[in-house]
DNA sequence: TGTATTGTGTTATATCATAACATGTCAAGG
DNA sequence: CCTTGACATGTTATGATATAACACAATACA
């Protein structure tokens, strides 16, 4: 499960893809969770705090019914419900993602900066990176202002290859 | 069904939210795309053809299942993969899109130009206009660079208020 | 015309998500 | 302390979206 290799986005993008020591990843975003929650009167209650444990765990993008079958078996409740209210409550608060391609969810890896988060999926091995995404909204915004669109959220995905998997299926092309 | 005020994204951008005569998009866009999938050997068969035509009619996103009740009405197959097949077909092809926060889909309204498309999608009144996504595409393709990751395919889709909307709401937010 | 390829339609099922309601928890004010 | 109101958790039930697998038809083309 903890395979440096296959990183999904830890808070260094530049490491995202490559290996490096991750161990503290979880414990250092979930310290800081507990903070931000704090200051905004928010509870990071026992389900929402596990929840939000598998997804740093997992370091992967998880389905909802994924989390919900570990929930579950730690003694949460058993319906659909459950793991969707945690999920979006930490989306809503900036602890986690939705990839909306791959109809998972992620945890987010720098919580408390400001972002319109920007993901890289793998189309072979599945593996999600959180990248800068200030660009990309600047742009956006842009775009929009110029058709008087208010923009409020965002939805930022490429599909592609990772380095491992553009390795190992042939030559590297460029973007469309 | 035609109101020139909510109408989701022509070919001109700058129009895409103001009153304009769209009565020629449907019949311009389908002209297009016959050429250009003759050109690739590939098929407008009826189905296909009709469902472009009926997204191009419905100048809105719609669901898969949505397309399907037409299509069926009209006599072609009842179920699903009969949608789904015509609408991913049309995808492939650049000539419609997919908008993953709506589960829906749209008639592309500028086909054959090269694009990575980026959608404003306004949260009251659910329209849904195609924003020119260079500037977009060209800011997540350097952010993939840095990481090693090869783009492919992108998502870009932008939830908020469209100017009638916002008017109708409150004063206008800048963007997160 | 025979044969391969592509397309259409079907049945059945998988997967993802939410509505509606009952019960439980907890902190703040009486 | 104990009520009350807000929030959180859990349930049942259902809705919405999507795909797998297979049979047959249409087309292309050798």
């Amino acid at each position: 499960m903890h395979d440096p290799l296959t990183c999904p986005g830890c808070a260094q993008p530049d490491l995202a893809f490559a290996p490096h020591d991750h161990s503290r990843c979880a414990d250092d975003v979930l310290a800081l969770a507990e903070t931000q929650l704090a200051q905004g009167g928010q509870r990071l209650t026992p389900v929402r705090r596990r929840t939000l444990q598998i997804l740093l765990e997992a370091h992967r993008a998880m389905g909802a019914y994924d989390v919900l079958e570990r929930l579950a078996a730690e003694g949460f409740g058993h319906q659909p419900p459950v793991a969707y209210r945690a999920l979006e409550f930490l989306e809503e608060h900036g602890l986690a993602h939705r990839i909306r391609r791959l109809n998972a969810f992620t945890a987010c890896m720098h919580p408390g900066e400001l972002h319109a988060p920007a993901f890289l999926i793998c189309r072979l091995c599945n593996v999600v990176a959180e990248a800068p995404g200030v660009a990309v909204g600047l742009a956006l915004g842009q775009a929009a202002k110029k058709l008087g669109f208010t923009v409020e959220r965002t939805t930022v995905e490429a599909l592609g290859l990772c380095p491992a998997c553009a390795l190992a299926e042939g030559p590297v092309r460029g973007m469309a």
